[in-house]
DNA sequence: TGTACATCAGTGAACGCGCGTTCACTGATGTAC
DNA sequence: TGTACATCAGTGAACGCGCGTTCACTGATGTAC
């Protein structure tokens, strides 16, 4: 009764979901054409609408894909705070900088999510709300409300830090921001534990 | 010899720059045509082209503007760590949150800016730069170098805080996602001197 | 003061192009006998 | 094993539309006499 096998359909949507993924986080979604995208995937422009309903829906489906990925990341790094810093001397490195394509995708489409529709935007949700709680897995100091707090706080940063280092086109600041954001993120990720609630608290 | 006031055709072009500045943060660059961008200003398609050369050269005009209205309101602020926290308490209001055409211009459109052209990319690096500047003067503890890395942070912390609470729909998130930069932001402001280019340091 | 005129900011129709989407079709596939 | 067939993933031309840009023009302006 099926032709072809049952996964030959799920794996060319798999791969347009992928490629795609690549092409939004260099091009950006507005900058990226059906036509670029469905060529990506080795296929013609029809092929476009047997596998999703409109492009947002392909957007959507990027979005989830994307930051399951970079959770699954996070999840596979060993328990305690080397590892965590291991990962941040990764993400803020020149590599991932220049790598657009490949990189983080907060970091490549955030402002052009939260201008996306609903659905991209609930995708983008629960992905963030899986990734916060990911890196809370990694410092959590058994107040869960400041370690909330902090892993939400690093991950802004990462975030941030890696737009403004692509955006700028001033190598020697670039590199300089990036390893602001190294000492600031490793400060945020490693201070001890009191002042959840902060309080004013004055210099010095 | 000069027809018109001569400031009737500067009038005009600041006022194009100001209103395109607010349908950029809104729409998004690629989202905004030109005949939107004119009709904006009170103007109709053809005169676009009396006042900039292309749409690239208005976006670089826009950001230019834009940087340099935030440094302006930045350096009117008086000294002291206190009126920092008060502007720290505006940019991560719901307010401004919700405000994005008359908000942040990093927040609403950093990453389209990293993937414009190269004069769009300058004009953002230079405004970018007295931005850091601006802030490092209201964070000023005798350690210039301490001093950027800290300026560099919090700035990166409030552009992708600001971008993280846009474009979730969960409203309680995106609360807390404003709650807790101001947490660490306050706390990388007002953070004690020593450990400027922190060597590893174990919590606890 | 009143009229003729040169300037030029702004008009609005038109351009070629790529966008997202539709649809009649093709042809490789695995099945039935 | 060999042939006829039903399926359906993928093809490719076409659609209406809005994009950035061009250009011949209009008409309000301030000037000259």
């Amino acid at each position: 009764m099926t032709r072809y096998s049952p996964e030959h359909k799920e794996a060319t949507r798999r791969r347009m979901i992928e490629t795609a993924g690549r092409r939004f986080k260099s091009d950006g979604i507005d900058g990226s054409g059906i036509a670029t995208l469905v060529a990506d995937a080795g296929l013609t422009n029809g092929a476009f609408y047997g596998h999703f309903s409109s492009k947002d829906d392909l957007v959507a489906s990027v979005v989830t894909q994307q930051l399951e990925d970079q959770v699954a990341v996070v999840d596979s790094l060993p328990a305690g705070l080397a590892s965590v810093e291991q990962y941040l001397r990764y993400y803020l490195s020149p590599a991932h900088r220049d790598d657009l394509a490949g990189g983080c995708p907060s970091a490549a489409l955030l402002d052009e999510i939260g201008r996306c529709d609903v659905a991209v935007r609930e995708a983008y949700t629960a992905g963030a709300t899986a990734m916060i709680q990911a890196i809370a897995r990694h410092l959590d100091n058994g107040d869960p409300e400041q370690t909330e707090q902090r892993a939400i706080g690093l991950f802004s940063l990462l975030v941030g830090s890696l737009q403004v280092a692509r955006a700028v086109t001033d190598p020697d600041l670039s590199d300089r921001v990036l390893a602001a954001a190294y000492t600031n993120a490793v400060a945020l990720a490693t201070a001890p534990h009191p002042p959840a609630h902060a309080n004013r608290q004055e210099p010095e």
